[in-house]
DNA sequence: CATAGACTGTTATACAATAACAATTATTGC
DNA sequence: GCAATAATTGTTATTGTATAACAGTCTATG
């Protein structure tokens, strides 16, 4: 268990204080963002805060949805742009596989993307394996390839779907 | 370079003859479709060979103009239908960063998904790393995740582009 | 407080994928 | 061979995902 970050947190027990979590991921947003004298936003933290009160991956037009007002929802571009700046700074990730974002676990490290993604409850796990990251650069450099950016996401079943469907 | 297969043919050198390789590709789907008693349809196989004629991937709609006949092209369903044939048969990989498919450099073998992909020439590497395979298993297990597909994309700079950069 | 740069708003459009049902073409059993 | 069945293709429509282009507004800085 050594090798994963964070795993607790983002595979939630039924019980776990949703509440808190997304709030001391906006405080650390903030935090991060005065440190590198970018803005966050009104707009932006709006769907930093959508993303993180969902534990699942919302996709961009769940979080349009949630965004709506009384004036309706706004224009997709909205989203996009907010999510474009939260990804850009390392707050938000995208999950490829499912079009859509998931809250970073650990937005302090500059870290490789890799995902535990349970398809029957749509939990998402971020893990940090080191091992896996060499083995990426080990690979890519014996073709002459320099890696910029890599993303690994893993489907399959997570531990409490595991149980439940023993059971 | 022993943990890789098919590295030379995927990032082809510039004289590399593109014609044999694409048909090299096709020859190898029919035998296998003939072995197990699928239908490579002309269809199928029409959407195989624009694949396998550009080594970068494919997306559907690109895919689709190609297609284009004097009656103009197909609907998408079309070409749809028949990647989903071809991904099921692991003739083409779906490259989900990208929205794009690529043939496959080695059929035969059952392979978890791993690519490098050139963000300059767009070119698409096929790789596969066992030590990879191990870690991403073994950092599941340690959260009791059970794997049951993974896919890796890299994104950086195949030799080529980065010796074209140091010119 | 002017101004340049960053951010948001608006409209339109391109690209990606699937649904539902009809028509056609293979394959199989007789 | 020929009917019954299954697989494939055709057609139309719709939903979802993402970006382009440009106008307007806000904000940090000199």
């Amino acid at each position: 268990m050594a090798n994963l970050h964070s795993a607790i947190e983002l595979f939630p027990t039924p019980d776990h204080d949703h509440r808190s979590c997304a709030a001391s991921i906006l405080e650390a947003a903030e935090r991060i963002c005065a440190d590198r004298r970018v803005r966050l936003t009104e707009k932006r933290r709006q769907v930093l805060e959508i993303i993180a009160k969902s534990h699942s991956a919302a996709g961009a037009y769940e979080i349009l949805e949630k965004m709506a007002g009384p004036k309706g929802r706004p224009a997709p571009v909205i989203v996009y742009r907010a999510l474009d700046f939260l990804m850009a700074q390392g707050l938000v990730h995208r999950l490829a596989s499912l079009n859509a974002f998931i809250a970073c676990a650990n937005p302090q490290s500059d870290h490789g993307s890799q995902f535990l993604i349970c398809h029957d409850c749509r939990a998402v796990m971020e893990f940090s394996n080191p091992t896996l990251g060499t083995a990426i650069h080990e690979g890519a450099q014996a073709a002459g390839f320099s890696v910029e950016a890599s993303m690994v996401e893993v489907s399959g079943l997570c531990a409490d779907c595991a149980q439940a469907q023993h059971e």
